[in-house]
Order: C-alpha cells, then sequence, then structure tokens
DNA sequence: ACCTTATGTGTAACCGGTTACCTATTCGAG
DNA sequence: CTCGAATAGGTAACCGGTTACACATAAGGT
C-alpha cells in the first residue's frame, strides 16, 4: 500500500507538506505543489480514509437504516439519499433493520464504531435511548419524530385526498386497510381516510395489519373479501396492500374498478403497469431520500438548518383501478 | 467519547490488558477480566473500529456494487448479501453504478480508501483494471468472469426452458427480447431461447434493449407490437420487461395467454401478482446474494474455496401469462 | 537598516486501538 | 531445591494520516 510517507519521500519533502498538498491547507509553494502532484500520479497515491477519519473523528460516511429494502417502495428512497450523498463525497453503509429493535440497536452501534457523520433512519422507535444518545445528526425519513429532524409525506392528507376521490367517483361501502400501529405515517394516512369517509357518512370496514410484508398482504385481501363481500371501493395502506386487492379481486372475477375501485399508496414504479393501472396516492419517494440527505448535510456542515421538519406533498394519480369522476357528484 | 484507555484507568489495569480481554487473546486472569468486563460495561465503552482497522489494515466491512437499487431484482440480491454478512458481522458499504465505469472506478476506489476487506459487484466491467488491480477478494454476483470467483444463475439454460416451454404451449410466432449486450448472463439467456428456437424451426424477431431501465422497456414493447403485430409468443430478457409487454398487449386488447403467451426472467416478487400473473422462468436471486456473501467470506478468513464459481439453478415457475400444456405436443 | 508580517517547510504529537517485547510470578517436573 | 514453562500484565511502537509548533527566509513598511 502506498501511504503518505512514500509519496513525501518520493517528492522529496515532508508528510507535512504532501499533507498540505492534498487538503490544500497553509502555505505550499508552486513548484513543491506540483512535484508533490506528480508524485501522486507516479505512485497512484490515495489517501487512507480510515487514518483520516481515525485523527478527525469523522468519516465521509453516513449510516443508513431502512426497514427492508425488498419492499419496493424503500429502493427509492435509498436511490434519492445515495444520489444526493454521492454529489457530495459521501458513502453509505446500509442496513435492513426488519423493524427489529435489536437489528437497529446493533446497527446503529456499528455506525457509530466506524466515525459515521450521520445517520438516516426509517425507524419504528424515533424516541429509543439508542437515538436518544447519538451525539451526531440524525434525520429520520419517512417518519416522524419530535426529538429530530425528519422528512416524510403529508399522509393525513393523503388519506384525505383517497378518501374523498374514492368516495367522488362513487364507492359507497368502502373497505380501509389500516396499516401497522406503531408506523406514524401509516396512522395518518389511516386517519385522513377514515376522516372523511365519516364526514360524508360513508360505510367503512377497517382490516388492520401489523406489517408491510406481502404474505401479510395478501392474506389480508383475502380475508377483505370474506368479511365484506359487496365491498365496492378499498383504500389500500400501501401500493403493495393494493396489489394484493386488485389481484385477489381479479382472482374472483371481480371487475376493476366497475364493480370494487382501488387505491394505493406510494406509487412504486410498477403501479402504473399493472393492469388496470392503479390509482394511488403518490409519495414522492425519491425526492424525499433526495431531500432527507441535503438536511443530513446541511447538519453536517452545521450550516443553521432553516427547515428541520419537511413534509412532501402527496397526489393522486389517477389510472385505471377508479372509475372516471362524474359530472355530477353522486 | 469513551476509550480504551478510560476503560483501562477504571479497571485499574493497562490498555494492554482491556484489548486482551476484547479479543479473547493472551493470558487474562480470570479477576481481572471480569474487573474490566465491569468497566466496560459501566462506561458503555464499545470499541473504535476506525482505529482497530487502522492497525490492521482491514475493516469488517464490504463494498457492495449494484447496478441500480431502483431495478426490483437487485433488492433480493442486496438482501441476500446483506443477511448472510449480517451474520457474520460484516456490514456493507454501498453503491449503485448506473453501469457507468467512472461511478464504479469511484466506488471501488473509496471502498480501498475505507479499508473494505472485499468487493461484491455486479459489474458490467469485470476485466477493467481498478478491478485486476484489487489484492482484496472480489466475489462477481450475477455476472460472469474468468478472472474472479462469481455467483451466476444459468442463463443459457434459462433462455433454452423459455423457448421450450413457449413453442410447448403453442406459440409458433415468437419475439424475443434481447437484453443489454454488455451483460452476459442476458446473453446466454438470449442465446439459449434462440438455439431452441432455430431447433425446432420456429420463426422468432429479435428485439434488442441496451439497458434494463424500466422506460427503455416500455418503450420497446410498443415498438414490438408495431413491428410483429402478429406476435404470439414473447419471450422477454427479464421480469420487468415482461411486465411493460404484458402491460403493452392488454392495453391493444389483446388476451393473454390466449393471443399471446409472455414468459419472463426472474421471477421478481411482484411478477405472480400481475393479471394474469407472470409465467417465468426463476432465478433465486436471494440465494444467489447469500452464496456471494458466503464464498467472499471463505475468501477473507482464506479457507481454501473449493468452488469459485457458483452457478444456480434456474426454474420454470408456470403461472397465467402461459397456456396450458397440451397432452399432446403440437 | 530594522521590525513586522507573510510565506514555506519540517518535526513530532496525536487519534484509539493492537501487539511485540519485556518482566514477574507461579507451578510442576526432575 | 532448581529450572523451564505457563500464566499475568505493563510499556511502547505502530498503523497512516493531520496539525500544532518551531524555525527559516522573503517581503513590505517606516
Amino acid at each position: 500500500m502506498v501511504t503518505i510517507k512514500d509519496v513525501a519521500k518520493h517528492a522529496g519533502v515532508s508528510v507535512a507538506t504532501v499533507s498540505r498538498v492534498l487538503n490544500e491547507t497553509g502555505y505550499v509553494h508552486e513548484d513543491t505543489r506540483r512535484m508533490v502532484e506528480k508524485a501522486i500520479q507516479e505512485l497512484n497515491y490515495t489517501p487512507n480514509e480510515v487514518a483520516r477519519s481515525l485523527y478527525k473523528r469523522k468519516s465521509r460516511l453516513i449510516g443508513l437504516l431502512l426497514p427492508d429494502i425488498t419492499n419496493p417502495y424503500f429502493p427509492q428512497l435509498a436511490r434519492g439519499v445515495e444520489d444526493r450523498m454521492q454529489e457530495s463525497g459521501f458513502r453509505l453503509i446500509f442496513g435492513n433493520s426488519d423493524e427489529s429493535e435489536q437489528k437497529e440497536r446493533d446497527y446503529i452501534q456499528t455506525f457509530v464504531q466506524n466515525n459515521v457523520v450521520g445517520i438516516i433512519s426509517s425507524t419504528n422507535f424515533p424516541s429509543m435511548d439508542f437515538y436518544r444518545r447519538l451525539k451526531i445528526p440524525v434525520v429520520f425519513l419517512d417518519r416522524i419524530s419530535s426529538d429530530r429532524p425528519a422528512v416524510y409525506a403529508d399522509g393525513r392528507e393523503g388519506g384525505r385526498i383517497a378518501a374523498q376521490q374514492i368516495i367522488d367517483r362513487g364507492s359507497r361501502r368502502v373497505a380501509v386497510l389500516q396499516g401497522p400501529a406503531h408506523i406514524r405515517p401509516a396512522q395518518d394516512r389511516f386517519q385522513g381516510a377514515v376522516e372523511v369517509l365519516q364526514d360524508h357518512g360513508v360505510s367503512h370496514e377497517v382490516i388492520s395489519t401489523d406489517s408491510f410484508a406481502l404474505h401479510e398482504a395478501e392474506q389480508k385481501a383475502k380475508k377483505l373479501f370474506e368479511t365484506v363481500p359487496d365491498v365496492d371501493g378499498v383504500i389500500a395502506s400501501n401500493d403493495m396492500a393494493a396489489i394484493a386487492v386488485l389481484h385477489e379481486a381479479l382472482r374472483l372475477g371481480k371487475k376493476v374498478p366497475e364493480d370494487v375501485q382501488i387505491i394505493g399508496f406510494d406509487d412504486i414504479p410498477l403501479s402504473g403497469l399493472l393492469f388496470p393501472p392503479l390509482s394511488t396516492i403518490r409519495q414522492p419517494a425519491y425526492d424525499m431520500g433526495y431531500k432527507a440527505a441535503e438536511l443530513m448535510i446541511q447538519l453536517i456542515e452545521e450550516q443553521t438548518v432553516e427547515l428541520r421538519n419537511i413534509q412532501m406533498p402527496v397526489e393522486f394519480i389517477e389510472r385505471g383501478s377508479t372509475r372516471a369522476k362524474p359530472e355530477k357528484p353522486y
């Protein structure tokens, strides 16, 4: 391995001078600088980040913790985070928490042991001690917390829109899938939807889930049509659940959207490719990740951050799993 | 930050002794060990991985490079890798290469600068200098190389099976989507399919792609039905492409599988939830990631590795986008 | 000409661990 | 009782960078 000493020797200067050239700090004579740069070139030297990190007590690494990258919503968040971090030369240590407190704890610990400069997390436990104790910046992503800055979508508004749309488009016997109780945005969506349904006096059934896992969604979809066979509108807790419901509806020979309308949440990339394509409440996942990374970078560079809680707008994406909106409301 | 010195002082021993306790090396008296452990507990000390990594010239980090985590096939690979690494206490530095040589180069460089002990990569450039030069273990995932160990699925066999199935189930005017030319497994699939089609004298059209990106797939799907309006069987280069084709077929009012059969490749988690659910050639993505991680760990621990190239089996998953196999072949 | 300030560079301490080396004590074998 | 091996634990060098500090010289002001 080529070290700064090798470069120094090769260029006939001290390590301090090489370091000054590398970091563009202090005074270095133009000629010296050139010699050092030549030596760096010739030896193909790249500084060891570990040594640097040890002295500075700061790396160029960011910890990213997501529940499960296998769930198609999260890769987009991850990608947004990565792209922004990449722009500023930060790298990610990545982990799946599986919503397990122990796994999160372990990951956070190794993040810290590796001198990460910040942690971006979609945790279900934002108030846990291991977050509270952290002395580095933390940004919660797709989660809400009063303790720390966060980036999330307006779940309640999303729920409201979904309910309003499904009512406007004629559903009168609505089922609402309620996402995991411990995930705040999932509850916001649910509440938003129920609010509007109640306001309009539309009857609604609630099917609860305690996980966003796919097999769980398939199971709940079956249960839904058993419990409420005459359901004519479904507000799902996310697109995966919506897809499961759509699939089950078609399997049962129901017509979508004629017999039953379905609205998802998230707008994962494949939603538009289903048949019928899924109407859904879009969360700007990529942008959320990107924004979270941006916020993190500000925090790291200790610029005073104006906005510490960023709520992103949601929008209704009209596709084929909902009916056309009548000119005159029902 | 609590350091080993603090622990040593608190326990009334030297740092060497603390280190011995931590690493279970050398002789430490039972009583002393207990005192040190108590001190560690009380101070809530965790060793700094950076310092450790500097001295040992090895971290507990693995670099993972994938083309694009947003493509639903890759999260499964990633998850497999992560789960296995997690079991052995390794962490991942993760990057998306976007199939860009420059990005790969940059990532590999920072991986090395951070003393990663190994790199797992789904690269399109396995023979590039920056891989050749590496003195740490490299495992190629979902890629083939004669330079380095690799884990991949049997693409040629997959292609053969797909063609055989689509012929057996009655397609006579088949279109084959050819994946990106520079991705070896994509070409293997293609060749396998073409081989069998030719053997059976079945006419086939080829539509080429140079990327696995979704919008590209949508475009090619449109092109396919323009070029070959009477196509009655499509062998897609992956499930994303298959989904795009399926979507376009349905949009054009064709019946699947009655008018046109479609076979995908990969078996991404959502394929089974489409309508009709997608028949596809399954690659065991999660297992491939897991195996690659396993291979990497063996390489790191310098166990002599018997198998350096692991080819995983593929299988036909019969679902709704292909017709029933007739008792008597056509 | 003299003092101050700016420029340029080297020496060595430091970051937080690991480990080679040294010393001291205990123990069992002969 | 003696001696080598096993046990126990401390001191300091080392990993590869960064930077405080010291020192030397050049440039500018009065």
